[in-house]
DNA sequence: GTCTATAGGGGGATAGAC
DNA sequence: GTCTATCCCCCTATAGAC
């Protein structure tokens, strides 16, 4: 029945297949008020197959979040460790790689935001996020900057805090923006697209506050 | 049985102590995870009192989201329509007020967002946002700027954007600040009381980009 | 208005056949 | 590996006593 069925399984195997599903389900409604008999139908399998292969909703639940944290850390990581780039092109490619990633996958933010809302801890303790950044090559660039008098805000927290409210917060608002402006996906991909420009700019002119 | 247990009942009726509970465990935990038992034992009441009152959870949950919403917009519309006001006392005021309203109630940024993620014009349609800002001084004074060459973006749709993100999005992400950083509630509050002062200044400094 | 008791249904998980 | 059938708990909602 595998083979057999052509329609969207394409070459990946079962197993992968539940969780590509189950993750386009999560991220567009959490945890909660995901069922998994809607994955299982989705999925084209049996209920009974997504326990075989994952045990519980809940541990099949917390891979995807894992994966989904990890790679979001993951690409910034990469930008903020570039030891040849300044620190303005390295914010240039967060905004770039960022909003790049976001508009392919638009429902990540407020997935992670609203299911890291009240237990965040039980997560991102595993993960060494504070370390990543305070020993990033974009940390040490910004404290140089502050030295130099390049900066005038010491603490790195609002910079940094600054930069990814303006890259992130338009999409985990655009559910609001599409209804209240009738915004077409379309047009709000060219706000975006216009954001990339000027985001880097905007930082920029920022600094010096 | 009401008047004898006087922990946290105070002087509100009943039908309004049942709100109260909800509304504070719908902020916290989103719509389906929300158990109506749990609302009933908070309350100290009996389940089928909750259904007495707001005859089913769905209908006392759309009482709280349109109340709530409602207030958040509300808020902004007296700022943004102040005749005497500049656009810069706007700005410093939006900054201010949500601060403030958004350090008493941490949950309500990211609980709107989370309920909104998919239907946001189920709730939106019927109440005039769009009108609210297009009509308001706000945009008005915006438009004059950018008429007198103050302001270089003519689109008000990225100031407003940034405005927005600068102020609410610590907000969303403060569980994870918090696990992250290790920062207290105390200290996460004295950032954000930093922000209200420089995000008018930033804002003024995007200006002219 | 407020309670107890229970109906009624849905959802996660498992047993066991193939 | 994959399915059907079913268990059983938990949750919402209501009936009916006080």
């Amino acid at each position: 029945m595998k083979e057999v069925n052509g329609e969207k399984s394409g070459d990946t195997t079962t197993e992968e297949r539940i969780k590509q599903v189950a993750r386009s389900i999560f991220y567009q409604k959490g945890y909660a008020a995901t069922r998994t008999r809607d994955i299982a139908v989705e999925a084209n399998i049996n209920l009974a197959l997504l326990n075989y292969y994952y045990r519980s909703k809940e541990k099949l639940f917390h891979i995807i979040m894992v994966e989904t944290v990890y790679e979001f850390i993951e690409q910034m990581g990469v930008i903020m460790n570039e030891e040849k780039t300044s620190l303005e092109k390295k914010v240039e490619m967060m905004a770039s790689t960022y909003i790049d990633f976001v508009i392919k996958e638009p429902h990540v933010p407020i997935f992670i935001l609203s299911e890291l809302r009240n237990d965040a801890s039980k997560l991102l303790d595993k993960l060494p996020v504070k370390e990543l950044f305070v020993n990033s090559v974009f940390y040490r660039q910004y404290n140089e900057y502050v030295s130099e008098g390049k900066i005038a805000q010491p603490n790195s927290f609002h910079f940094f805090m600054n930069l990814m409210s303006l890259i992130v917060f338009p999409f985990v608002t655009s559910p609001i923006l599409k209804s209240i402006g009738g915004e077409s996906d379309d047009q709000f991909i060219q706000l975006m697209m216009e954001r990339k420009r000027m985001i880097p700019l905007w930082i920029s002119a920022m600094m010096k506050i």
